[in-house]
This record gives C-alpha cells, sequence and structure tokens, in this order.
RNA sequence: GGCCGAGUACCCAAGUGGCCUAAGGGAACGGAUUGCAAAUCCGUGAUUCGUGGGUUCAAAUCCCACCUCGGCCUCCA
C-alpha cells in the first residue's frame, strides 16, 4: 500500500503520514468542528467532509484512524470590538434569533425548545448539524452515534481545562492580570507563530479591529490572549480559582485533544481561517502545557468555499446551508462530491452547474454499480444491495472468479489509491474512476469488480448517499406527479401526442423531470437554482 | 505593512521542466434512440496555459516584474 503524503501547513512540505502509535496505527485525527449556534453552512462541511475525505484516504490504505471532532457549545462572544471575552454570548442571540424564526414561521412552532436556555439552543443546532453531517457522510458523525466521546462537547470538559491553566500558571507561561483574567503569555514560548508565520513583530497590533485598548492595558504582551474570563453575569459559567466565569475560546480543542487522542496527535484540521490565531494558540498552550515538542505532527488545513464566483455571504443571498440544498432536491451524494473534489488547497467554486455535473456522474457510477451487482447475484453470488459496503461483498456464498483477468475498475483500484495518496488529489482520482466506467469488459469476474468499485466509494462517499432528503408534504406531492403521469401514458396509448405534451408541461412546471425507460416512466425532482 | 494561496477551453478542474500538438466531467454541436422530448449511448472539442520579459536544447511547469482575485494579522470552516 502506498503511504499517504499531505501538505503539512506547519512545515510548508508534503509530509508522510506515519502514526505516532506505529505502523499499525490508529492516526490520531482532531477536526476543529462547528460553533452550533447556527446551522452549518457549506463552507463549514467543506473543511469538515476534506478531514473526512483524509481519513476515509488513510483507512484506504489499511491504516484505522481514531478521528474526534467537537461540538463547540461554549464561549463565543458576539462583541467585534472586543475578543478578549465579554460581549454577549452568541447562544443567547441565537436564543433570541430563535424565537424570531418561530414567530415568523421559519421553524415549527411546536419545536420544544426553551430559547432562554443556551444549552437547549446547543442542543438544537447540534442535533441538526449531525443530521445534515450524517446525511453527507461525515464518518465521523456516523460514529459518535455509538459512541458520542468521538464528538466532544467543551461544557463537559471544564474541569480539563481548569487543569491546563493551573500548569501553564505553574511552569510560567500564564498569569492572572489585575483585571482578575487569566492570560497566556506569548513570549514565553519561543515558537510562537511557527504555524502561521506571524511572529509577534509581524503583527500588527489591533489590525482586525478587534482589541480593545482596556484589555491591551492589563497585559503584559499584546499579543497575550485569554484563558479563563471570570465574569458573574455571564449566561455561562463555571466556578474557577479565578472566579466564576468562563473558559478562552482556544482552550477547548488543546484539553479534548489531550484527553481523547494524547498530548501528541498525528493531525489536526480546520479551515484556513483558523491557522490564526486558534491553532497557533492551541499550539502554544499545548505544548507548555504538556511539556512536549510537537502537539500535533501534521496541521491540515482547507480553503474557504466561494459560490458562484463570489464570496458567499447572507447579504449576497448566495448563503447556503446544506438543508437549504436538501430542500432544493439536491442529492447529499452531490453535495459532497461538489464541495470535496476541488484540491483542499485551492479557493473551491461552488456552483449550481458543478451541483448538476456531480449528479450526473454519480448517476453513471451508480447505474454500473446496479449493473456490476446485478451480475454478481445472477452469478448465484451475495444477495447484498449494491450499496452494501466492500466487506460484505466477501461474504461466504459470493463466489469470485480468481481465474478471470482483472477488469477495468481493478485496474484502476490502485491508480485511484494512489492520486489521493498523494496529497489528495480528488480530480485525479475521480477522472481514474470515470476512465473505468467507461471501459466495456465482460470478462472481469464481477464480484471482484464491484468490490474495487465499492472501495473507491469507501473514500468518495457518494453511492449509499444518491437520494434526495425527504421533506414534509412530499406524499401529496407524489401523489399530484403520480396521476400526471398517469394522464400522459393514457394519452399517448391514445396516440393523443398533444394531451401527453401537456402533462409534460405540467409536470415540468412542476419542477419534475421525467424519464421514459423499458419499465415504464420513472422521475425525479429537477434541482431548482 | 507582514504572512499565505490562486489565475489552464463556455463552466468546474488535473497536469508543476521533455511521454502536453494539456487528463476527467459538464455545457454546446453532430449521430444513434424517441411520436416529439427527457434520460441513455457514440463522436467532435484548447497548437494553448493572467500579462510582459528571462533561464534552458526543451517551460503551463523554473526565475523576475506587473495585473487580477481570495484568505489571515486576536468572531470566523
Amino acid at each position: 500500500m502506498p503511504a499517504v503524503h499531505i501538505h503539512n501547513t506547519l512545515t510548508g512540505e508534503l509530509a508522510e503520514i506515519k502514526p505516532i502509535a506505529g505502523a499499525a496505527g490508529p492516526v490520531t485525527f482532531y477536526t476543529c468542528g462547528p460553533t452550533v449556534y447556527d446551522d452549518a453552512h457549506i463552507g463549514n462541511f467543506r473543511s469538515f467532509l476534506n478531514a473526512d475525505i483524509l481519513r476515509r484516504t488513510i483507512e484506504l490504505t489499511g491504516t484505522p484512524v481514531r478521528h474526534v471532532m467537537n461540538i463547540t457549545d461554549v464561549g463565543h462572544m458576539t462583541d467585534d470590538t472586543n475578543a478578549d471575552g465579554g460581549g454577549e454570548d452568541k447562544m443567547a442571540v441565537a436564543g433570541r434569533r430563535l424565537i424570531e424564526a418561530k414567530k415568523s414561521g421559519k421553524i415549527h412552532a411546536d419545536v420544544a425548545i426553551d430559547a432562554n436556555d443556551p444549552m437547549a439552543i446547543a442542543d438544537f443546532y447540534a442535533n441538526r448539524f449531525l443530521e445534515d453531517a450524517r446525511l453527507l457522510g461525515l464518518k465521523v458523525a456516523i460514529e459518535a452515534q455509538s459512541d458520542p466521546s468521538l464528538m466532544p462537547r467543551p461544557t463537559k470538559w471544564i474541569s480539563q481545562m481548569l487543569d491546563m491553566i493551573k500548569q501553564l500558571i505553574e511552569r510560567g507561561h500564564a498569569y492572572v492580570a489585575s483585571d482578575g483574567a487569566v492570560y497566556f503569555n506569548v513570549k514565553s514560548f519561543a515558537d510562537y507563530g511557527e504555524l502561521s508565520g506571524n511572529t509577534l513583530e509581524n503583527l500588527r497590533e489591533g489590525e482586525g479591529g478587534r482589541i480593545s485598548a482596556q484589555h491591551q492595558a492589563v497585559k503584559k504582551n499584546p499579543g497575550d490572549f485569554m484563558l479563563w474570563k471570570p465574569d458573574p453575569h455571564h449566561v455561562l459559567k463555571w466556578d474557577s480559582p479565578y472566579g466564576a466565569g468562563y473558559p478562552g475560546w482556544h482552550l477547548e480543542c488543546s484539553a479534548m485533544a489531550a484527553g481523547l487522542l494524547g498530548a501528541e496527535i498525528d493531525i489536526h484540521s480546520g479551515g484556513e481561517d483558523n491557522i490564526f490565531p486558534h491553532h497557533e494558540c492551541e499550539i502554544a498552550q499545548s505544548r507548555c502545557a504538556h511539556n512536549k515538542p510537537s502537539f500535533a505532527r501534521l496541521w491540515f488545513h482547507t480553503r474557504h468555499l466561494i459560490v458562484e464566483g463570489e464570496k458567499m455571504s447572507k447579504s449576497k443571498g448566495n448563503f447556503f446551508t446544506a438543508r437549504d440544498l436538501f430542500a432544493k432536491g439536491v442529492t447529499p451524494a452531490a453535495l459532497r462530491l461538489e464541495i470535496t473534489r476541488t484540491h483542499y488547497r485551492t479557493n473551491a467554486n461552488f456552483t449550481m452547474q458543478g451541483l448538476a455535473d456531480c449528479q450526473r456522474m454519480i448517476d453513471r457510477w451508480s447505474r454500473v454499480a446496479e449493473a456490476l451487482q446485478a451480475k454478481v447475484s445472477a452469478s448465484g453470488g451475495a444477495q447484498n444491495s449494491a450499496y452494501a459496503n466492500s466487506a460484505s461483498t466477501t461474504s461466504a456464498n459470493s463466489k469470485p472468479n480468481h481465474g478471470a483477468p482483472a477488469g477495468p475498475f481493478e485496474i484502476a483500484l490502485p491508480r485511484f489509491t494512489q492520486a489521493l495518496c498523494e496529497d489528495l488529489n480528488m480530480a485525479r482520482a475521480i477522472a481514474v474512476l470515470n476512465e473505468a466506467v467507461a471501459v466495456e469488459d465482460n470478462s472481469a469476474c464481477a464480484h471482484r469488480e464491484v468490490a474495487a468499485l465499492h472501495k473507491m466509494d469507501s473514500v468518495l462517499g457518494v453511492l449509499e448517499r444518491n437520494k434526495r432528503v425527504a421533506a414534509s408534504g412530499d406524499g401529496d406531492f407524489e401523489a399530484k406527479v403520480n396521476a400526471l403521469i398517469e394522464v400522459r401514458a393514457a394519452a399517448r396509448r391514445n396516440k393523443d401526442f398533444a394531451a401527453s405534451d401537456r402533462a409534460r408541461d405540467e409536470l415540468v412546471s412542476l419542477g419534475v423531470q421525467i424519464k421514459d425507460g423499458a419499465a415504464g416512466t420513472t422521475w425525479t425532482r429537477a434541482v431548482r437554482g
């Protein structure tokens, strides 16, 4: 098996993934997950899904991965002018927004949620996130159903964070300032800036316009960042030796990564905007608290997604959440492919056209998978669904023909794997698969072919997700469509083509696309931009 | 001001010194199929890689300058 090589933000070079635990693994992998005071948008999902593609690629090469992704339910303030704490908790704002949404009917009024309870709001959005994530095939979210510890919440890790603060103060890396807050002293850590290249000298104080003079005055260095903020009035607060308050927002990942994966881990991922300050600060805290030469060996960062050539923003109307798109009839498979097929280190341009392109590719792969599976069934093999994972295709009653020559998919698999191993070259991997799809070969062993195809899909993760997400009201809609299709069929039997075309036009105006096949007419809901 | 990416056909997007007269997908066009469509299948498709210089026997790929776009510089995937 080829080794996986990935660009390491820390060194700027391609690095081979060699598990700290030894060749047998597992690779320890921590991903900075979502904050849950609103629905995640497709840009968020691009970075989560790229992490998913990476972990699946490592698994494809035979190395197990222990992947942890947090769900942040604490510690984020709205007050832009004051990044050192204070302002309003975003959960409180989210609560007000929820009340508004209920009033305006954007959310079903029967959603039972106390908008004044920050934890209820966090749970509400966390559950919506998990729904979207599972539909999109984010493996860690699927695994977390049986092992919730894989998706930890910072509110359950406060004591570990306080332990880290204690360590940092004892080792001389942190101090309690005159305003009562605990700060990390960036000058105490020589490597501060190693990840982002933002040396302390080059950081322009207040360039982002989010630092208040008041807080700067009590800090030893302008770059010092908060570890604990005493604030007895805050909506979420915990007791601590520094007064009741809440933790700094960088601390959670350091504490949870160490607690669940170890003081040193193999891979840490996030969006490019996390590089500084978040990940820089995590490195400083973790290395200083645990006295280790490194925190994560490899830093994996996904660049931002733009939409139709423009930065995604609510005001431009090009802001999409996954569920927005599912409601338009976009399949999870198409969305997953569209936002992961562009190399993770370039800005991806999300377009409705691109979504349609992906859907066509996936439909073709699905047809081929089904045809292969039909051959397997016909030869008395396993009666597994075409969507079953590759392991099941080698079940006891399948009969692979070991004498048959390697077919196009079996030949493609190592090339596909190689492409992904070279810094996740998705475009080339997809091209390899498409080339295999175009080859007609009836002499190959269908069992082995279907296994190879599903092996490739174990990374792409699209075949089992190529169906629309059902929405409420679908039943009535379906009945209406089926009635129109019957009207059209009757008209066609009578050769009344004017009438049949009228029925078809009506279906089209309902957003339905029909296909006349050998087994009658089938339909799909067209995706509307 | 500092740091970091990107500009390849109508669109998305590989390729990073010779196998490139540039992969793959979509759109478009032509053909098969169809009552007509849609879907499907087959075929066609950049002598050229943001602009201008340079290095080299050889450049989309290396160097320099410039233009354009995006990210970060203590909310952000």
